[in-house]
DNA sequence: TTGCGTGCAAAGGTTTTGCATGGCA
DNA sequence: TGCCATGCAAAACCTTTGCACGCAA
């Protein structure tokens, strides 16, 4: 955590531009590596990789885990706002990923850690369950869905 | 879904018998793989994410994913205990398994529901974070960290 | 006998690592 | 000039799938 984070290069650049512009969304090695390279600006696996490692380690970048065949989600945290907490719903049914920026989920946090000692870590919490649009779903259409498929924007 | 969850078989068997005695620690596909082979039970891989996989849409059993590097957790679920109707807090440092009875939840799902239309589902909801004893630890025992994963206490 | 269950190996996907080269300071 | 950063490919993992054979019902 020194001054030292590394040499500016275009690559990191690249990276965090590319974090910054997309703050709202929740976004995957993959995503980035596509966009990237059709932008004409190919910044390769690896590295990409040991950026966002390195940006995780200092903070900058948060990295959640949904599920343990997609891989890793990673979103950009803003330094000044101190408390950016929020917590995750994961849709069961369609795979959507929806930002709880509540004020009873932090609620609820403080309360488990000083009633149940229970440091609740937001990073990995996800609350699973049904989404509106596919409870309405259920109960008009019957089709088999099976999508497993990740559509993670809407912020 | 029928009434039917297929054969009898020395591999089902074995392999939820080795769910129920773990029920306390959450497991791997690796670390049941490795017990039954060294007890002289090897089952496949292949079959053991399968059963796993029925045994979770069956609600016998929980998937957890802690980390997109490690593998997938899972859990034995006692179905007499009433376990369905409440939350679960799971320390990210021990593992343990913690029962959350609280009316404080249950308003919080009842909120998302109403307010954000998301019903969610306890059965697979998790909270992670770190339990009382971790933490006290955690300030106590501050020696040698080349764990790559872990120091994101804020707030 | 029928058809699901099993084991093995191969495939598919994500993340890490090794090594030679390129670029920042 | 000295290192760190990068890119490519291979390796290391986790998980799924295909296929032939075994076994429960």
């Amino acid at each position: 955590m020194g001054g030292s984070n590394g040499y500016k290069t275009k690559q990191r650049d690249t990276i965090l531009k590319y974090m910054t512009e997309h703050k709202d969304s929740h976004v995957t090695v993959n995503g980035i590596s596509d966009y990237l390279t059709g932008q004409g600006n190919h910044v390769g696996t690896a590295t990409i990789y040991r950026h966002l490692d390195k940006l995780v380690e200092q903070g900058i970048v948060r990295k959640y885990t949904v599920d343990s065949t997609t891989g890793a989600c990673f979103q950009y945290v803003e330094p000044d706002s101190g408390c950016h907490e929020h917590f995750h719903l994961k849709c069961e049914k369609c795979g959507k990923l929806i930002h709880l920026e509540c004020s009873h989920v932090k609620e609820l946090a403080s309360h488990v850690y000083s009633e149940h000692g229970f440091a609740i870590d937001p990073l990995r919490t996800v609350f699973y369950g049904i989404c509106r649009e596919c409870s309405e779903n259920e109960n008009n259409v019957q089709s088999d869905n099976n999508s497993q498929k990740e559509n993670m924007n809407n912020g």
